[in-house]
DNA sequence: CTGAAAGCGCTTACAG
DNA sequence: CTGAAAGCGCTTACAG
């Protein structure tokens, strides 16, 4: 009812927003005032904020970002740049990071790039346009010129998972190589001799990592690699784990290089028929809320995805917040989580 | 090289914006001049065009977005507003509308509420204050207040999976009375007289037009219904699971009503070493993708979330281009895909 | 087809 | 502590 009273009642979908200057006038101030009290920059008078406060509950005012942030110079947001939010592990990156900017009172615009170059440059130049104060992006190959775009445009950068290669930019990474030699070892240890690998692609930093590690435990063993390429992608580790079952000898053990591929693994084995750990073991890299799903669950690396995404947003709002401008760099260790389909070639006879 | 030779050449951090006004300038023209042709919306001869294209391509101009908004008093953005986008339904659902929007130019500001009133509320205000065009929302309880403002702000509203209480908003909405019905006459259908239920929250809709469906085809059967509530999460599925295992005499077959709780009936089982589908048969409602990956693979209720989110894109940009008014609401079907959880009673002894 | 001018709704030195 | 005023960078009637 009391709503209703009001002069300029705001009904129905043309009704005209109230703005801070409405808001002066109810109360009497100037939207200076008004302004301070919002903002909580300044000191207000006690009478007068108080005031100033009972106008804006009974107009309803609504705070115009939009002004705000073009005052400001930039818009309370920061901006997600992943190749696909439908990856269990940039989900929970996601995730981990719109809780922590939520906490912060800050909003996060999503961006999947779909590992395409020009989509990817099209968002960063949005988010430029956008003036977010800052980005998270996990790159895919290239997009360099974008990013020194963003920053030189005063807006800070984070890279996830893998470097850009602007100097300037902060990097939270895992540490790849030594995943997937610790992968590789492990399946040594178990007596196996004849590991492939189901390998991500080698243009993409985090790929060429993971095969260099697999490369060097199985060098370092004496041991011949056999190393197929599955891009990251579930149809690539299908194909790929069919070309290491065409090999011969066959393998007894295989890495895979992350968790979509080992859906594809997973998918091939069963086509033809191979039980995993007693016809194959296993070793997945990434460590998918599934992984202790399926039967034998999966011994498998995992990254400390949440801790990693906190440590990107930390790193962000040490720059925003706290002025740092010489470039961090920080790595994590994966962790090994041994379970049913790594077994020892002993035993499994 | 070029680019250095610009008088106020743009280096460093605090480098200075290049406006329209220096556009403007430099190609010796009005700003609103320039604005026409950023906008194309007004005629501009093509003389003078080129010779702005040509200062902005110098000047390595970039529209500022935030003015742009504030100028039209919206945003080019859509608020998806989801409990957690950590449910692959969610996932696949977002991932679908952020596509849908970037093909149409449109920006996708991620919401999680992780089903808690408040933090839903404090989402919409938001989205309110940023002046989006459109959002779409799978509601947790309550909000509808907040749903409204933000139909009264002129922001047009889409409910997803579970309708809003204010009729002016469209809904995108899955038959989930008949796919509950449908999973336990499936089960019937196979021989099974004691079919549990794990149910999800009846205070959220879906979960009470998923019991209802369970119900209806239990007492069309003659049979008693068992329902525990998981609330919809993993753990919660566990405990159900685990009400349900105490149950004298045990069910032979559960029906369970979301993804994230057959993660939890899967955890359970396999802590009390009860078999799927030889011990006890499942139906998943819900269909992700791991859904065949687990051993046995799982019958599932899938719902065409992609057809549903680009629905939901749809109804959105109908109102937002072509100014429809009246809600519409839509309903899917949820489709049956038979596994090996769901056995037959008698082919299993 | 083009320009001068007003204005979107805020914030923030600058005075007092 | 408070107000008048300028300005963030655009767009869009209004004239011509």
């Amino acid at each position: 009812m009391s709503k209703e009273q009001d002069g300029d009642s705001a009904q129905g979908r043309a009704s005209r927003r109230v703005s801070i200057r409405q808001v002066a006038e109810r109360a009497g101030v100037s939207s200076a005032t008004v302004s301070r009290v919002l903002t909580g920059s300044a000191n207000v008078r006690g009478s007068v904020r108080d005031r100033v406060l009972a106008a804006m509950q009974e107009l309803n005012y609504r705070p115009n970002r939009l002004a705000q942030s073009l005052r400001r110079q930039h818009a309370q947001m920061i901006g997600i740049v992943v190749s696909d939010i439908e990856n269990p592990h940039f989900t929970e990156m996601v995730r981990a990071v719109e809780d922590g900017a939520f906490r912060r009172g800050f909003r996060v615009l999503l961006c999947n790039t779909d590992e395409d170059p020009e989509k990817q440059a099209a968002y960063l130049q949005m988010l430029e346009a956008e003036r977010v104060v800052g980005v998270i992006v996990s790159p895919c190959a290239s997009g360099s010129e974008e990013v020194s775009a963003l920053i030189d445009s005063g807006i800070d950068v984070v890279a996830f998972d893998r470097v850009v290669e602007d100097p300037r930019a902060d990097a939270v990474l895992a540490n790849n190589f030594d995943a997937a030699q610790l992968a590789t070892n492990h399946l040594i240890e178990q007596g196996h001799t004849r590991i492939g690998l189901v390998g991500g692609s080698v243009e993409v930093a985090t790929g060429a990592e993971r095969l260099r590690g697999y490369q060097a435990a199985m060098a370092s063993a004496g041991l011949e690699p056999l190393a197929a390429d599955g891009g990251f992608r579930i149809e690539g580790g299908e194909l790929a784990t069919g070309a290491l079952l065409r090999a011969y000898p066959r393998p007894s053990a295989i890495v895979v290089a992350n968790n979509l591929m080992t859906i594809g693994t997973l998918r091939a084995l069963r086509a033809a028929s191979i039980a995993v750990r007693t016809e194959m073991a296993l070793v997945a890299i990434d460590d998918p809320f599934w992984a202790d799903l399926v039967e034998p669950p999966i011994t498998a690396l995992a990254q400390p995805v949440r801790e990693m995404a906190e440590s990107a947003l930390t790193l962000l709002f040490e720059r925003i917040e706290n002025n740092r401008t010489e470039p961090k760099r920080i790595s994590f260790d994966f962790q090994l989580t041994v379970r049913q389909s790594s077994h020892s070639l002993a035993r499994a006879r």
